[in-house]
DNA sequence: AAGAACGCAA
DNA sequence: CTCAGTGCGTTCTT
């Protein structure tokens, strides 16, 4: 074990962080000792290391470029060039981002990248030279040959939805001949088609057409793509093999990864929905760069699009559905997200109550007219269970309708083995995934390129946050020591369920809780949610410091109530929830989020959490008052030293780190003056909650038990518990400050951008 | 209102 | 390293 109890085991994340750093290291290093022009050096013994950029070509006017394109298909952009935002929206089309700290943004070139740049209308030649006009150093070879390598049969095939049928079209019938070697996709043909052409294949006409370019660096690219008419060729395939067939075409064997696009203007088939965005729909800049990679050639083009919670990927959801104007089947995660969903389609757009229905457990609105919006979630649609009547018949209708768009809220959970199903289950010409977490712990995340398409844009958080758009966070990592009680038993343990208890309960971490609670409250006047995976926790921290809470078993009435009740009542200012919380409810009050229990080492829950508090609180001019930028939002993970726990801690914040956010570790919370007024404060107090702890989890009827207390009581008791809160002593300002000004106050003082001075850069060893 | 069945995530 | 065991959420039934 380390210094800092983590397992010395180091991750890939690890790895990754240090191949980065040397990376960095290399390219300064270049700079730092000037001009390198035309000096070419040669690997020693023919083999160069991937990390040694001793190779790379500066240009001569190399200042004036941003890029660094080095071996391997990295990229690095420096970020206060002048030509910063265009080269990252160039970037963004065509590469991965790995890790987007401040100064150094760093991206990789991968097959799927360039497959989405193509699909996106790019031109392998217009890559290249883009790149190589952004790029300091002479494109590497190796560079140049993947790009060709990657791009060379982008486009060729589509996949197209006729009349619930579906085809695979070409204007190359070589290519359809190629790709029917392949067992897979000959197994999914359909035998019994006409045969129309010489070689077998249906052969029809497609027409191409071109919507006005958008941006600045893509527009030549854009529209290089020409408008001609061409022959096709096609061949129908089954419905139910069609993730199949994707999945085969995208393949390193064929690479013929099969566009999808929608030519929803000419579609005389199905019914066009009369829906109109209204006047006040005003997407943002970013929003409407989403758009403009989805329609770019006047069509609609099947993908992904990643924005931070909180940056309105609603409208963007709508904005499509009332482009496309056809039936639109709209999913989520739960019933809650339904009824936000079917909220923001009427707050968007003309759409009439009777042109949307919800389908949720309870919640089976019938839908008649020939075309709707339906709002429902995965589980309704994937679950393979024993169904009532009313939905069995609602899914038929599902099932055998042929929908414009398939609309999916956090599409991260698509690749789930049942959820997934929903792909094949409705037939839709055009899907579009939204998520702000496009990770998984798994290695599921890729099948989103064959099952829905490919990433058509991803905002990075950081310029979000500098244009206003979504809240500062200031994130920090909260170290709790163990009791000696409390980490005698956890050692002593070898039950990992024993152990999460214990550093869960850890009386440290329930009083630097209680006493962060109490600063934000009376302190900011701030709204705080607290999170706790742990039921145990969750009841027992809810009960204790008397604040309303509820996860999976509180109704959705209750949950309503709750809500409704923080979002309006001044005198309730904390809630607590479990994992129900952690996707899609929007709770645009809240602005500090404290973490006491998490799901091991899950990214997405990590950020998924944060985005709860990124809704931009007023307006940018009011948080930049005073020419500096203020945190707006307080993350607070707390996490109890020597244990597991810091491990997991350091997995969870991978995501939001690539994203360039950095995470302040606190220590000793809380201030020792503040000790005797927070709960616990007596060894005898402490031991009481140990034997209650280790008992918890061999009778369930403890745990019931403090439900039953929490559930009626928690409300009613708010006021009364706020009375008793404001009387109580040593959690003032003073106090605070008295920390602030000792232990950590040098090197908040050295800090450049002005931070709440508590924070401290985490030391990592 | 409670429990059974199913499914997700790590 | 992998798969099974685990905790929690959702849906349906009674």
């Amino acid at each position: 074990m380390s210094e800092r109890g983590r397992p010395n085991k180091k991750t890939k994340h690890d790895d990754q962080k240090m191949k980065k750093i040397q990376n960095e290291e290399a390219l300064y290093s270049d700079d730092d000792t000037g001009d390198h022009d035309g000096i070419y050096f040669e690997g020693e013994g023919g083999a160069v290391e991937e990390t040694d950029f001793s190779k790379l070509e500066l240009k001569a006017d190399h200042a004036n470029r941003p890029l660094w394109a080095c071996g391997g298909g990295r990229i690095f952009l420096e970020t206060f060039s002048p030509l910063y935002k265009q080269a990252s929206d160039f970037l963004i089309a065509i590469a991965e981002p790995v890790c987007r700290p401040e100064s150094m943004h760093e991206y990789n070139l991968t097959p799927h990248s360039l497959y989405a740049a193509v699909s996106v209308g790019l031109e392998t030649e217009a890559i290249i030279s883009v790149l190589n006009k952004l790029s300091k150093t002479k494109l590497p070879e190796d560079m140049i040959s993947f790009i060709y390598a990657s791009t060379a049969n982008y486009g060729k095939v589509k996949l197209v939805l006729k009349k619930n049928r579906y085809f695979i079209e070409s204007p190359f019938p070589e290519v359809l001949k190629k790709l029917l070697q392949d067992g897979v996709i000959n197994g999914a043909r359909f035998s019994s088609e006409p045969y129309c052409g010489a070689d077998g294949f249906t052969v029809g006409k497609t027409s191409g057409e071109l919507e006005a370019g958008h941006g600045e660096l893509l527009n030549e690219a854009e529209s290089a793509a020409a408008a001609e008419e061409k022959e096709t060729h096609s061949f129908e395939i089954d419905p139910a093999q069609v993730e199949n067939v994707k999945q085969r075409c995208l393949s390193k064997d064929l690479n013929y990864p099969m566009l999808e696009e929608y030519d929803f203007r000419n579609d005389n088939v199905n019914p066009d929905l009369d829906m109109e965005l209204k006047p006040h729909a005003q997407p943002r800049p970013y929003q409407e760069k989403s758009l403009s990679k989805m329609f770019g050639n006047g069509r609609a083009r099947s993908g992904i699009i990643v924005l931070p919670c909180g940056a309105g990927k609603s409208l963007v959801g709508v904005s499509a559905a009332a482009r496309i104007k056809k039936s639109c089947l709209c999913l989520a995660t739960n019933a809650v997200s339904v009824d936000q969903w079917a909220f923001q389609f009427k707050l968007w757009s003309t759409i009439r109550d009777d042109q949307i229905c919800r389908f949720t457990s309870d919640s089976k609105e019938a839908f008649r007219g020939n075309a709707v919006v339906v709002v429902t979630t995965y589980n309704m649609i994937a679950f393979g269970g024993k169904r009532s009547e009313e939905s069995e018949k609602i899914i038929e209708e599902i099932r055998n309708r042929e929908w414009g768009l398939l609309l999916m809220d956090e599409v991260h959970v698509v690749p789930a083995n049942m959820f997934r199903k929903v792909i094949s289950i409705t037939k839709s010409h055009c899907k579009l995934g939204l998520t702000a977490t496009l990770v998984r712990e798994d290695e599921k995340i890729t099948d989103l390129n064959f099952l829905i398409g490919p990433k058509l844009y991803e905002a990075n958080w950081l310029d979000l946050v500098r244009g206003g758009f979504i809240a500062n966070v200031q994130c920090a990592e909260v170290w709790c020591p163990m009791t000696k009680e409390f980490f005698a038993k956890y050692l002593q343990k070898d039950n990992s369920k024993k152990k999460q208890a214990l550093y869960v309960m850890n009386p440290n971490k329930f009083r630097a809780c209680e006493f962060l609670i109490r600063f934000h409250e009376e302190q900011r006047g701030d709204k705080i949610i607290v999170f706790a995976d742990n039921l145990f926790a969750l009841t027992e921290y809810a009960m204790k410091l008397r604040k309303p809470m509820f996860y999976g078993a509180t109704s959705h009435v209750e949950r309503t109530k709750i809500l409704e009740a923080f979002k309006t009542s001044k005198n309730l200012n904390t809630i607590f929830l479990s994992k129900v919380g952690d996707n899609s409810i929007d709770i645009p009050e809240a602005n500090v989020i404290i973490q006491i229990s998490s799901h091991a080492g899950s990214r997405r829950q990590e950020a998924q959490r944060l985005g709860r508090i990124l809704r931009a609180k007023g307006k940018l001019e009011d948080r930049m008052a005073g020419g500096k930028e203020e945190y707006n939002a307080f993350f607070y993970s707390l996490v109890s030293t020597d244990t597991q726990e810091m491990y997991y801690s350091t997995k969870r914040q991978q995501f939001l780190i690539d994203q360039g956010y950095s995470f302040k570790v606190i220590t000793s919370l809380p201030p020792p003056d503040a000790g005797s007024s927070l709960s616990y404060s007596t060894q005898q107090e402490q031991l009481s909650l140990l034997t209650k702890v280790l008992n918890a989890g061999d009778d369930l009827v403890g745990l019931e038990q403090l439900e039953e207390d929490t559930d009626g009581m928690a409300l009613q008791n708010d006021r009364r518990s706020k009375r008793s809160m404001s009387a109580m002593s040593g959690a003032d300002g003073n106090v605070y400050k008295e920390y602030n000004s000792g232990r950590h106050k040098s090197s908040a003082q050295q800090s450049k951008k002005p931070k709440h001075p508590i924070f401290k850069t985490r030391f990592v060893s």
